[in-house]
DNA sequence: CGTCCATATGCAACAGTGTCGCATCTGGCC
DNA sequence: GGCCAGATGCGACACTGTTGCATATGGACG
């Protein structure tokens, strides 16, 4: 193992694979054939989309089964997850494998998700790492607030008197 | 006793019905008891949690009554809701009701929640505003990463043979 | 105060997501 | 090849949140 050295890796599943090994946990098709999915698809993918995806790829694998690797290559850090509204968890390989990393931002009146920088929460984790020792994991973040356009069409939503329109449909 | 002044609310369901009202949306007694039981508890709450709370104070509400009102008071910014890994949605009076304000911090692995100052995102929310003009909730956000302990560890989780031990019995 | 109408609610049944127990199979290692 | 802890297949389950429809209620107006 060469981790002295830091170089891009050609393929995030390669070297996904290698640190499940080096945790002696153990590489099956269901776990490489996910992390498979998930590198391809450069967005965060459903559970129920893996499984479609896996399908694909290896017939016959349970759709327990990829619960149960995407619980497993959370906890060796190789994949997070992020929730957005009620919807279903959407998963992702974790930001170290795939170098470039991004934070979801999603407007909670017209739900429309979109993308900050990577860095926007640098500062935030610096923090957190020193006053509480925290490892911030910036793509597990979902932020939430009200995007430009609702904040506009609706109105500012402090407490200075809104102005109610009659009921004219 | 108001006049233009600007002060704190003394009771944020007063101020929460008066901008329910303000923005001609109607004010039943659930919608009430959903804003009380929120103002009294000042942690987060499950729908489930708050729909006993609220059967208690006024019986015959029904649970699906405490999930439409809690999807409107949200749509009106006066409650929003943290996802903790794949847990029940906890809701929490807006973030403009209460004065202080805390972001939620959960660790990935052992699954503690602690909290961060409320001004913990204040440049980060200055960002976003000036880049995107997105209004970011700090309430509504919960961090993830990894604690001190969890880290020092050095181990993904519990079963963490990193160096394998001689598996002969 | 009484009427009226849009809408909030009660009710029950449903949908989707994630979980559990147990028998069987497989990966990693001898 | 053979062994065994751990992963998977399978089914059934638990829980959270949603929907359609009939009825009750809020609040505005006369």
């Amino acid at each position: 193992m060469d981790d002295g050295v830091q170089h891009p890796t050609p393929d995030p599943v390669v070297e996904a694979v290698r640190q499940i090994r080096a945790h002696g946990e153990r590489v099956t098709v269901a776990r490489t054939a996910v992390l498979r999915v998930l590198a391809d698809a450069d967005e965060h993918l459903s559970a129920d989309a893996i499984f479609a995806a896996v399908s694909r790829a290896a017939p016959g694998v349970h759709r327990t089964t990829i619960y149960r690797a995407l619980d497993a290559l959370e906890r060796l850090d190789l994949v997070a997850f992020t929730r957005l509204r009620h919807d279903a968890a959407t998963y992702h390989l974790a930001g170290h494998l795939v170098g470039g990393t991004h934070v979801l931002v999603r407007c909670r009146l017209c739900g429309t998700v979109s993308h900050a920088p990577g860095d926007l929460l640098d500062e935030v984790a610096s923090r957190l790492a020193a006053e509480q020792g925290f490892a911030l994991d910036p793509t597990a973040v979902a932020l939430t607030g009200r995007c430009e356009t609702c904040t506009k069409h609706v109105g500012p939503l402090d407490h200075t008197h809104v102005n109610k329109p009659p009921r004219h449909p």
